[in-house]
DNA sequence: ACATAATACATCGTAACACGAAGTATATGA
DNA sequence: TCATATACTTCGTGTTACGATGTATTATGT
């Protein structure tokens, strides 16, 4: 997908990864990797903007000697993800504008 | 609409808003205002981007005694909008992984 | 007559953000 | 032993939307 139109998706993506649950960065990048690709570097700073956001929240715990961040997802986070359906909605407007009249070959 | 959001449908609406004839910057933004909201420095970055990218191209012409630049979409325009179609199915599925399970009230 | 708004385009600086590159460290499998 | 996978971190960069500001003319209202 294209980069300028996934800013406004990845972080929303990244909440709906952990809206079922605690998840992990790594887990995060696989679980999302058939829907939309993202580097670590990027999400990473999703995760930490998120948390400054007071859409998740973090607790460090080991896991096989390796360090993991587990992250869950707030009220906040979840709202969020509502308020997208209706931007949703926006997008659908838009969308029928531009190919509004366009060939269906 | 989120800016964030914004940043993958601005070009393509600006294509769209010419591609069934001339246009020029003032007209795009007013014809563009019930479904996208862009400011004059942000459309005059974008017409002048998809210029060099050979999406449109300008004539400058006197109006009333002001000056008018003329946009006019080119096949590498149109071809943009059909790829856009494309992309649109991406983010269905995008769209649909964020909601999934959600509650509808 | 004068002020304000609308029309029309241009430029500059800034802040947000995705990403590649590079780094640190452990575990596993060939 | 050497590569690969796991797991998180930091830095620098390029793209980009936007507010602020500027220039200039025409139209409208009082």
């Amino acid at each position: 997908m294209d980069i300028q139109l996934k800013r406004g998706f990845l972080d929303v993506c990244v909440l709906a990864a952990i809206k079922d649950g605690e998840s992990y960065g790594y887990k995060i990048i696989k679980d999302l990797k058939p829907y939309i690709e993202l580097s670590e570097s990027t999400l990473y700073t999703i995760l930490k903007r998120l948390e400054t956001a007071e859409m998740l929240t973090v607790r460090s715990a080991e896991h096989d000697g390796r360090l993991r961040k587990y992250y869950r997802i707030t009220d906040n986070g979840l709202k969020r993800i509502k308020e997208f359906r209706d931007e949703w909605k926006e997008m659908v407007s838009v969308y029928q504008f531009v190919i509004k009249e366009e060939s269906h070959e």
